[in-house]
RNA sequence: GCCCGGAUGGCGGAAUAGGUAGACGCAAGGGACUUAAAAUCCCUCGGGAUAAUAUCCCGUGCCGGUUCGAUUCCGGCUCCGGGCACCA
C-alpha cells in the first residue's frame, strides 16, 4: 500500500531541515543574485497578498539557486508605524511588545509557507541597531543641505492630534477615526528630493526594460517636468517685478492680464494705495477659509478672482496688464504667478469672459480664422504666430525657442524648468518611529546629534493617546539634554521620522545586517547590490519606489555606495480579489492563509496563488481553484508512488533521442518540450501559470503508463524516471515540500534545492511528422500529417489530392497557393 | 480633461514571430467503482443546424482597413480598471 499524501507531516519535516541546515544561506558559490520582495508591516497575520507576493518571489529565488546562482533572499520587518500605536492605545500594550509579538507570529507563518529566506539576515526597523544608522544619515544629510526645516501646510487630524501623511488621508478623512482632516501650518523637516528631480527623471530611461512601463510612466508623471521660460514683468508705478513661469512663451504677445495665487507674497502689498485693499483682503480671507476643492471637480470649479488695482507691463508689447488674484493659481507651483493668455489657455479664457478682460489671438491654426468675439473656448493647438511683431508667420513650436532666446538677449527672462515633485515632509508627531536626531540650543540653534551619541533611543516609558502634540514632548528625560556644542541646557526634537524613510534603504542593510561599525559594509554592499529583482504590490508604484531611488542617490553622494538605481528589475503583482473587491478587513472578504495551510498545506496555497493568473494581473479568489491545486498534488503523489518500484531500479534516461524506441518517443518529446516551455515561462516571461499547466500536461502523459509496463521494460522505466525527475525539478521552486519528499523517495540523498534545472535536448523536440493545416480561402478544411520538412511542391500536391479539399474547391479556378513549411497550405480559389 | 492598461466559453485564463481560437484548471453533465457516500478513474463540454463522434454556418467588446490568412497589425468608437489632475 502506497503512503497517503500528508502535506502537514512532510512540510514540517522539510521546513525544519531547511532551518537546521541553513539551506538558504548565501555563499554556496556562483554569480550573485539578489532577489527581494517588499518587506511586510508586522500587523500580526499574513494575508493572501503576502502569500502571493512571497510565493512569486520564492519561485524566482529557488529557481535561480537551481541555476547555480548565489542567491540573497532575505526577509525583515517594516516595524515602525501607527497601527502599533493604535493597538497600544486600544489594548494597553506597549508598541514594542505588540510589534515583537507580531513579528514572532508572522515569522512562524512565513516559515510554514516554506519560503526560502536566509533568516540570519532578518532585521526589524524598530531596532536601534537599525535606526541608529538612519539617524546618522539624517545628520549627514543635514550637513549637506539635503534636510531642512520649514513651515508648511500639513494634513492634521484634530481627533487623533497628529499629522497624517498624504497617503493616510482617504477622501479627505482620517483613515483611523474617519474625521475630516484639516490643513495646518507646522514647522516640519523636509528631505530635498527636488534636488534630484532631474536625475530621478533621467534615471527612468535606465529602468526601461527592467521595470513595467506603467510604473515608469507613473514616476515620470509624478516628477512632472515642464520646460518653458521664466519671464519678468515690471509692475507699473511700483518699483518691483513679478516673475512668471510659462510653457507657452510663444503666446507672450497675447498676454492681456496677469493672475497671482491668492497667497502670493505680493498680493496684499500690490493693492496698497489703489483703493482695492478691502476687496483684496476679503478675497484672500475667503480663499483661506475655503476648503480645498475635492480633486474630482477642481477643473470644473468656477473661476473667481479680484483685481489688485495694479498693472504689469507686457515686456514685448508694452501693454498694461491688470493684475488679478485668481482662485485657480497655485502658490506652490512655478512662481505662483501666471501670465494670462485667454485666447490660448482655457482657464485664462474662462477668467477673461468672467471679468470682461481682452482676448487677443496670437496663433492662427491652418485653414481657419479665429475671431476673439466668436470663440467659445481657447485655442490650444498649433499654428502660425500673428499680432506678434517680428515673430509673425513663425510656427508656434519654433517660436518657443525664438521667444525664449529673444527674452534672454534683452535680459527680460530665461529658459526655465519646473517640476511638480515636492520635497518630502518627514516629520511625524508620533511616538513609534525613528527619533529625529536634532537638538535645539538657544545659543547654537539647530545642532545635529553627534555620531558618538547615536542612537537617540526611543524612550520606553511613554504615555500614549493623550491629547496634543508628539508623545515624546512629555518625556522630560528625553527632551532635556545638554547642547552637544556649548553644553548649556537644550531641548531635543520630539518628532519622529516618516516610516517610509526606513523602507528607503533596508534592502542595502540586508547585505550586512549585523555590521556594527557603520550602516553599510562596503564589500558586502558591493557584492550584493543593486537588487537584481524586486517584487511587490503595484500600490507602491510611486511612493516607496521613488523614495528608494532618491535615497540611493543620497547615499551615493554621501560616499557609501557606487550605484544610483536600487532595483534593476521590478515585478509589480496584482491584488488578490474576492467577490469583485480587494480582500480587506473592512470589506469582510478576507481568506485567512492559516486556514488554507491547515486544511491543504503550504504547497497547495503556493500552487494556487501561482496558477490562478499571471503575476501582474489581479488574482480572483476561488475556493474550487484551491481544491484543484490540491487534487493535482495528490495525483502527482499517487502517480510517482505507483511507478516507484520500477523507477528505483533504473537511472534516469540520459541517452540521445535515436536510442529511444519509437513507441516511447512521444514520452521523451513531451518531457523535453515541457522543460523548454517551463524554462521560457519562468526565465523570460515570469508566467508561472503557464509553466504549471505545461507540467500538468506532462503529468497527464505519465498517467498512460502503469507499473507493470514499467517493470517489463527497463528502457521505458528509465524514460519514465527521466520524466518524473523532470516534473519534480521543474516544480521544486513552486511546491518545494512535496518535491523534496519525492526526490528523496527516488533515492537522492542531496536535497532538491541546489540540483541544476533540467536541460533541453534539442534533438528530442523534433518530431518526424508534422500536422499541416489545409485552408481554402483562409478556412481550415483539412489536416494532413506529413513528414517533417517536406518540400513545398510535394505538400501542395498532397493537399490538392485530398478528397475533402477537392470537394471544397468544387472545380473552381486556383488563383494562388501559399505554403508555409511544416505548418499550413492556403489555397485561394 | 490628460496619460497608461484591459475586454477571448458558465468561470480563471492559453495562443511566445500574422498561420488549427479556447492549452491547463475550475464548474457542469454522463458513466465506472461502491450496499451507499466521499475519494478516484473514464467520456462530453463556445453557440447554432442535423439522427450523427459525418458535414455546414456563426464566434476573441463594436465599426472599418491592410493581408492569401487578423485574438494578434492600422484607423475610428464603446465599456471597464488604474494613475494624475485648475501644474500655467
Amino acid at each position: 500500500m502506497n503512503p497517503e499524501y500528508n502535506p502537514h507531516a512532510l512540510e514540517k519535516k522539510w521546513q525544519s531541515r531547511w532551518l537546521e541546515e541553513k539551506t538558504f544561506a548565501t555563499g554556496k558559490g556562483g554569480e550573485k543574485y539578489y532577489l527581494l520582495e517588499m518587506f511586510p508591516y508586522p500587523s500580526g497575520k499574513i494575508h493572501m497578498g503576502h502569500v502571493r507576493n512571497y510565493s512569486i518571489g520564492d519561485v524566482v529565488a529557488r529557481y535561480k539557486r537551481m541555476q547555480g546562482r548565489d542567491v540573497l533572499h532575505p526577509m525583515g520587518w517594516d516595524a515602525f508605524g501607527m497601527p502599533a500605536e493604535n493597538a497600544a492605545i486600544a489594548n494597553q500594550v506597549h508598541p514594542a511588545a505588540w510589534t515583537s509579538r507580531n513579528i514572532d507570529e508572522m515569522r512562524t507563518q512565513l516559515q510554514r509557507m516554506g519560503f526560502s529566506y536566509d533568516w540570519d539576515r532578518e532585521l526589524a526597523t524598530c531596532d536601534s541597531s537599525y535606526y541608529r544608522w538612519e539617524q546618522l544619515f539624517f545628520t549627514q544629510m543635514l550637513e549637506k543641505g539635503l534636510v531642512y526645516k520649514k513651515k508648511s501646510k500639513v494634513n492634521w487630524c484634530e481627533a487623533c492630534q497628529t499629522v497624517l501623511a498624504n497617503e493616510q488621508v482617504e477622501d479627505g478623512c482620517c483613515w483611523r477615526c474617519g474625521q475630516e482632516t484639516e490643513d495646518k501650518d507646522l514647522n516640519q523637516w523636509f528631505f530635498k528630493i527636488t534636488a534630484y528631480a532631474e536625475e530621478l527623471l533621467a534615471g527612468c530611461d535606465d529602468l526601461q526594460g527592467g521595470w513595467p512601463e506603467r510604473v515608469i510612466t507613473m514616476q515620470k508623471n509624478w516628477i512632472g517636468k515642464s520646460v518653458g521660460a521664466e519671464i519678468d514683468f515690471a509692475v507699473a508705478e511700483k518699483n518691483c517685478k513679478i516673475s512668471v513661469f510659462t510653457t507657452r512663451q510663444d503666446t507672450l504677445f497675447g498676454a492681456t492680464f496677469m493672475s497671482l495665487a491668492p497667497d502670493h507674497p505680493l498680493a496684499t502689498e500690490l493693492a496698497q494705495g489703489t483703493g482695492q485693499e478691502a476687496a483684496v483682503a476679503a478675497f484672500i480671507e475667503k480663499m483661506r477659509l475655503q476648503e480645498a476643492p475635492s480633486d474630482r471637480d477642481a477643473a470644473s470649479l468656477e473661476k473667481e478672482g479680484v483685481f489688485t488695482g495694479r498693472y504689469s507691463v507686457n515686456p514685448l508689447t508694452g501693454r498694461k496688464m491688470p493684475i488679478y488674484l485668481a482662485n485657480f493659481v497655485l502658490s506652490g507651483y512655478g512662481t505662483g504667478a501666471v501670465m494670462a493668455v485667454p485666447a490660448h489657455d482655457q482657464r485664462d479664457f474662462e477668467f477673461a469672459k468672467m471679468y470682461g478682460l481682452p482676448i487677443e489671438v496670437v496663433i492662427q491654426p491652418a485653414g481657419e480664422l479665429l475671431d476673439p468675439a466668436l470663440m467659445s473656448e481657447a485655442f490650444t493647438g498649433d499654428g502660425l504666430l500673428v499680432n506678434s511683431g517680428d515673430f509673425d508667420g513663425c510656427e508656434n513650436r519654433k517660436a518657443l525657442d525664438l521667444v525664449a532666446a529673444h527674452l534672454n538677449e534683452k535680459g527680460l527672462g530665461k529658459k526655465a524648468v519646473t517640476y511638480r515633485l515636492r520635497d518630502w515632509g518627514v516629520s511625524r508627531q508620533r511616538y513609534w518611529g525613528t527619533p529625529i536626531p536634532v537638538i535645539y540650543c538657544d545659543a547654537c540653534g539647530i545642532v545635529p546629534v553627534p555620531e558618538k551619541d547615536l542612537p537617540v533611543r526611543l524612550p520606553e516609558d511613554v504615555e500614549l493617546g493623550g491629547s496634543g502634540g508628539s508623545p515624546l514632548d512629555k518625556v522630560e528625560s528625553f527632551v532635556n539634554v545638554a547642547c552637544p556644542r556649548c553644553g548649556i541646557p537644550a531641548r531635543r526634537e520630539t518628532d519622529t521620522m516618516d516610516t517610509f524613510v526606513e523602507s528607503s534603504w533596508y534592502y542595502m542593510r540586508y547585505a550586512c545586517a549585523d555590521y556594527e561599525d557603520g550602516p553599510l559594509e562596503k564589500p558586502a554592499v558591493d557584492r550584493w547590490l543593486p537588487v537584481d529583482h524586486y517584487i511587490g504590490g503595484i500600490e507602491h508604484a510611486i511612493l516607496h519606489l521613488l523614495y528608494s531611488r532618491f535615497f540611493t542617490r543620497v547615499l551615493r553622494d554621501l560616499g557609501y555606495i557606487d550605484f544610483s538605481e536600487p532595483f534593476t528589475r521590478l515585478l509589480t503583482q496584482g491584488m488578490v480579489i474576492k467577490d469583485g473587491a480587494k480582500m480587506s478587513k473592512s470589506k469582510g472578504n478576507v481568506v485567512d492563509p492559516n486556514a488554507l495551510i491547515r486544511r491543504y498545506g503550504a504547497d497547495t496555497a503556493r500552487i494556487f496563488s501561482l496558477f490562478a493568473s499571471p503575476p501582474e494581473l489581479d488574482l480572483e479568489w476561488n475556493d474550487q481553484g484551491v481544491e484543484g491545486g490540491y487534487r493535482f498534488l495528490n495525483r502527482l503523489w499517487r502517480i510517482v508512488h505507483a511507478l516507484l518500484p520500477a523507477l528505483n531500479k533504473v537511472e534516469a534516461f540520459a541517452g540521445s533521442m535515436d536510442e529511444v524506441p519509437s513507441a516511447y518517443s512521444a514520452l521523451r518529446r513531451k518531457t523535453h518540450q515541457t522543460i523548454d516551455r517551463v524554462r521560457v515561462d519562468i526565465e523570460k516571461r515570469m508566467h508561472f501559470n503557464t509553466a504549471i499547466s505545461a507540467v500538468m500536461e506532462l503529468v497527464n502523459e505519465l498517467k498512460n503508463y502503469d507499473l507493470e509496463a514499467a517493470q517489463a521494460d527497463k528502457v521505458l522505466a528509465s524514460l519514465l524516471r527521466e520524466a518524473v525527475e523532470t516534473v519534480i525539478l521543474l516544480l521544486a521552486p513552486i511546491v518545494p515540500h512535496i518535491c523534496e519528499e519525492l526526490w528523496e523517495e527516488l533515492g537522492h540523498d542531496q536535497g532538491v534545492s541546489y540540483v541544476s534545472v533540467p536541460v533541453v535536448d534539442a534533438a528530442s523536440l523534433i518530431e518526424d511528422t508534422v500536422l499541416v493545416v489545409v485552408q481554402i480561402n483562409g478556412k481550415v478544411r483539412e489536416r494532413l500529417t506529413v513528414a517533417r520538412d517536406m518540400a513545398q511542391d510535394e505538400i501542395k500536391k498532397l493537399a490538392l489530392a485530398s478528397e475533402k479539399v477537392q470537394k471544397h474547391i468544387g472545380g473552381k479556378e486556383l488563383r494562388k497557393v501559399i505554403v508555409v513549411p511544416n505548418k499550413l497550405v492556403n489555397i485561394v480559389v
